[in-house]
RNA sequence: GGGUGCUUAGCUCAGUUGGGAGAGCAUCGCCCUUACAAGGCGAGGGUCGGCGGUUCGAGCCCGUCAGCACCCACCA
């Protein structure tokens, strides 16, 4: 083996033997396991919280693939309608093309090469960072039997009455002119303002005033509403108003809506331009005049002046023409919420027009009721309470997009508009019972992406044909995902599970954090933040690092201040961690929290680990090199504690992933191999095989490897690469004729050795008290101690006549001698390890005003402690009070303190006349 | 306006039914002891956000206040 762990050469091995070996395909037998993919964006890259999220599914998947399940991990990606189309359109830009100079076909199929590009990518990175998903089953939401699966979808539900086509307001992306779900729209707080407009009443009688902060949409006002328990203009209702700048009349309404305290108690009515206006609209039967085209300019429903004006141009000049014809009463300063697309950015127009919705209500239902008796649980579980407020306010769900990206809405229309919805348009006319004369023309629109999405866990298995994998693999073990989502894609999921497959999508929902970078800020280009994972795995030097993220920008002026950051982040660029370390450093971080802070400092932590492991590897196999191995006939105290401890461990470690604790399990890993089996097994080894005893060395060589395959094989999930190298030299030596460690069982765990943890235990003690006096009192670690014992029980002496050899080479003593009771210790350091005194004669090593210190402090340290115990033990109510072996063990400590002190003291007594 | 989460060592975070506060990184000291200096051995460092309550006993349970973060929401 290479002395130093190099993580790119092991690593750009492996993958492609697994991939070629078929490795990765479910084995068929035993108990079916499986994950969906959350199926990424084909455009782009995977950034930190994909590279998180497939380490999490890929180390549950490994594990269960090794616990003997036929594990299925399902890879695919998304067409993402909105997000892939603004791309293509941006690249087309940038030769001066628009989609509309290449026509809906032309488009597409410029979309469908970019995919092809993009989507590579996504598969090589996922290939770097280990993921062993069935890629001989990867999908994509457009497929053609995915998409035949969406139609279906369509068509059942339309069928049922579960999609209907509504006039109604949506939320209007006026940049990318289309219509997008509440989802799709982020409210944001920006500082806006509330004019005061004086609507002058049509009986000459003064003037009534709004308070409104969208002036523009004046021009579509059908009535202003008041409170009718308003004592103040109850006597206006039914008047009318003049509504300026238009000449139109409009009159006033009563309505419950209106609250008497806000602004002026007066509210414009616009029912095509605003959500609550457009209730009140319907509820007092009020026209809806539509102001706006489709990106929001004024359409020819404004008077001249300001048709074709942007609403916010629009705005300023209806303001001031207000001004000049003295209809504005006053300005103020108003903080709101403002509405914006979460792709484009764009302000979102409520706006009137025709589109395709689900009826979530008799979906939401059974979804909201799986959760509630458990059928599906969240995990953490309070995320469920999250699920439930939602769910429980659920609206219809606008599933039409115009956009020309993504499914076709299977719906056509004859010349009076008549509606047929078919699988396509033989199956249309079929339904509608049409003959062929009769013309059609096909809905525009294209689907949501989320409408696909919300059938991945089955459409990926075969449905709607009843394939084995869909048998098999339905419903799926666990989704992995971010909180972000829950709305989105998980409560979606559920629903159309329950309606289409009659069972929900998965058992579990594991909700982790998001990866945000170390000064807790999201990761995002144009913060000039990202990570990209690939680089942590290879390194990049800081040129490069500055170049990728000053690239590209939507704000080139950001360009400066990024450099600068980065420079100051990362002055050498960022070290090659490797894959391994990677991935063990995203599991350690797996947390419940929400958010994960991404700090260097960790990964290096680990990297280091896996150096650990890899020179482990190399001592055990030097040791082992040339020499038989064969099962051991006789086990020595050191060879059985470690076994026993890795029993231990293995238990936490199938504990942990089995409550989703990946932090916690890859710290058991850790602490086992580092402190454990590293720091004291191979360190009790090597005194051991310089022994003679042929039996108890091989005994030594074979504990040392079958710890080690074991730790292998635990680690595996996390560390997929580092432990297959390792394994595949270890396995030869042990007899084990397994092809990979991916497919060998996880090490089941076994019986715990009390007697040698007690044994190991009280060998650590005597040589932590003899390390400590060496350092305390500065002696070389080369020199050779004589330590003297002294007291003790009977088990401290049969403990030393097995362990002295051990304790001779590892404390580096050249001799140990008992001595009486009340033999003189003053010229001596001393440790306590129960009623045992650890001495070390200090004659001509140190002075002993050294030791008097060091004493001094231990003394003050146990006389703190004693204290608190006595203290505890003297109050009755404790003692009545608390379970009795609570107070048996603070017993036990006070007699513990009380015998260590009364030893510190006369210790310190003694050295002290011997000062004088 | 509703809701959720967080506040523990200098930093990033664990702490599973309440019973003597832990890890990694950073810091300090000694050591290149042939698996590993990407290392070894040892040390220092915390009124667990504030206050109050329950309890023999609270980082953990309850109340309250403060700060931070996020989610949801049609008050113009």
């Amino acid at each position: 083996m290479d002395k130093s762990y190099a993580p790119a050469v092991i690593e750009t091995r492996w993958y492609q033997a697994w991939e070629e070996a078929d490795y990765f395909s479910p084995r068929p037998g035993g108990e079916s396991f499986c994950i969906m993919l959350p199926p990424p964006n084909v455009t782009g890259n995977l950034h930190m919280g994909h590279a998180f999220q497939d380490t999490i599914m890929d180390v549950l998947t490994r594990y269960h693939r090794m616990l003997g399940k036929s594990a299925l991990w399902q890879p695919g990606m998304d067409h993402a309608g909105i997000a892939t189309q603004m791309v293509v359109e941006r690249l087309l830009g940038s030769k001066g093309k628009s989609r509309h100079d290449l026509g809906r076909e032309g488009f597409v199929q410029a979309v469908w090469d970019w995919k092809e590009e993009s989507g590579g990518m996504i598969h090589k990175q996922m290939r770097r960072l280990g993921a062993s998903v069935d890629w001989k089953n990867d999908c994509f939401t457009m497929d053609e039997n995915l998409s035949e699966a969406v139609t279906k979808v369509f068509v059942d539900l339309y069928e049922d009455g579960l999609i209907y086509r509504g006039k109604c307001l949506v939320n209007w992306d006026p940049v990318l002119r289309t219509a997008l779900s509440d989802l799709e729209v982020l409210s944001e707080h920006e500082s806006g303002k509330l004019w005061h407009i004086r609507y002058p009443r049509s009986d000459g009688k003064g003037h009534v005033v709004v308070a409104t902060t969208r002036p523009e949409t004046l021009l579509g006002d059908t009535a202003v509403a008041v409170n009718p328990d308003d004592e103040r203009y109850r006597q206006l209702v039914g008047l009318e108003l003049e509504l300026p700048l238009t000449g139109r009349k409009i009159p006033v309404i009563a309505d419950d809506y209106v609250d008497k305290d806000f602004g002026t108690g007066c509210v414009k009515i616009t029912p095509a331009h605003d959500f609550s206006d457009y209730e009140i609209g319907k509820r007092h039967h009020l026209t809806m005049i539509n102001v706006l085209h489709q990106d929001a300019s004024l359409n020819d429903n404004a008077p001249d002046a300001y048709r074709g004006m942007d609403r916010f141009e629009a705005r300023i000049k209806i303001v001031s023409d207000l001004e000049s014809a003295g209809l504005l009463e006053k300005v103020e300063n108003h903080d709101m919420v403002i509405p914006r697309g979460d792709r484009s950015g764009a302000v979102i127009e409520p706006y009137l027009t025709d589109q395709w919705y689900v009826r979530i209500a008799p979906l939401a239902e059974p979804a909201v009721k799986a959760v509630e008796v458990g059928r599906i649980e969240f995990v953490p579980a309070n995320w469920s309470k999250t699920y439930f407020d939602w769910m429980h306010r659920i609206e219809d769900w606008c599933i039409s997009r115009q956009l020309w990206w993504g499914h076709r809405v299977p719906a056509w229309y004859d010349a009076d508009g008549t509606i047929y919805v078919g699988m396509d348009e033989a199956d249309a006319r079929h339904r509608g019972g049409l003959g062929m004369e009769v013309e059609l023309s096909q809905d525009e629109d294209v689907l949501d992406t989320w409408f696909s999405s919300a059938l991945w866990p089955f459409t990926t298995l075969g449905w709607p044909t009843e394939t084995p994998r869909l048998e098999q693999f339905y419903p799926t073990s666990v989704l992995v995902t971010g909180f972000d989502i829950i709305f989105f894609w998980v409560a979606r999921m559920i629903m159309m599970g329950l309606r289409f497959m009659g069972d929900v999508p998965f058992r579990k929902v594991y909700i982790h954090g998001l990866i945000r970078d170390s000064h807790g800020q999201k990761m995002s280009k144009s913060k000039g933040n990202v990570l990209d994972p690939i680089d942590l795995v290879d390194g990049i030097d800081l040129e490069s690092l500055v170049a990728k993220r000053i690239s590209g920008l939507m704000q080139p002026q950001m360009a400066p201040a990024i450099e600068k950051a980065t420079r100051r982040e990362f002055p050498d660029g960022i070290q090659a961690f490797g894959c391994d370390a990677l991935r063990f450093t995203f599991a350690a971080l797996a947390t419940t929290g929400r958010d994960i802070r991404f700090d260097l400092g960790r990964i290096e932590g680990y990297r280091n680990f896996c150096n650990k492991l890899w020179n482990a590897a190399r001592y055990v196999l030097m040791q082992t090199d040339g020499h038989d191995v064969t099962e051991p006939e006789l086990l020595s105290v050191a060879d059985r504690w470690i076994l026993s401890r890795t029993h231990q461990m293995l238990a936490e470690v199938q504990g942990h992933i089995a409550a989703y604790r990946m932090d916690l399990a890859s710290q058991a890993l850790y602490e086992f191999v580092w402190n454990e089996y590293c720091d004291w097994y191979l360190e009790l080894s090597k005194p051991s095989l310089a022994q003679d005893g042929k039996i108890l060395k091989n005994a030594t060589r074979h504990t040392l490897l079958h710890v080690l395959e074991i730790s292998l094989r635990a680690l595996h999930s996390f560390m997929p690469f580092i432990t297959e190298e390792i394994w595949q030299r270890v396995k030869g030596p042990l007899g084990i004729s397994g092809e990979t460690i991916m497919h060998q069982p996880f090490p089941p765990s076994g019986d715990i050795d009390l007697q040698a943890g007690e044994d190991i235990g009280w060998l650590k003690q005597i040589l932590q008290g003899i390390r400590r006096i060496r350092s305390e009192l500065d002696l070389a670690p080369s020199l050779k101690l004589d330590v003297e014992l002294q007291a003790g029980k009977e088990s401290d002496r049969s403990r030393f006549k097995q362990f002295e050899h051990l304790l001779a080479s590892i404390g580096r003593v050249q001799s140990f001698q008992w001595i009486d009771d009340r033999a003189d210790t003053s010229k001596s350091a001393v440790a306590l390890v129960g009623d045992l005194k650890v001495l070390i004669p200090l004659a001509g090593l140190v002075d002993v005003q050294a030791e008097l210190k060091r004493i001094g402090k231990l003394i003050l340290r146990e006389q703190a402690d004693l204290n608190r115990s006595k203290a505890k033990v003297g109050n009755r109510k404790f003692v009545e009070k608390a379970p009795p072996e609570v107070v048996e063990q603070e017993k036990e400590r006070l007699a513990d303190h009380e015998a260590k002190l009364e030893r510190f003291k006369s210790q310190l007594e003694q050295l002290e006349s011997l000062r004088d």
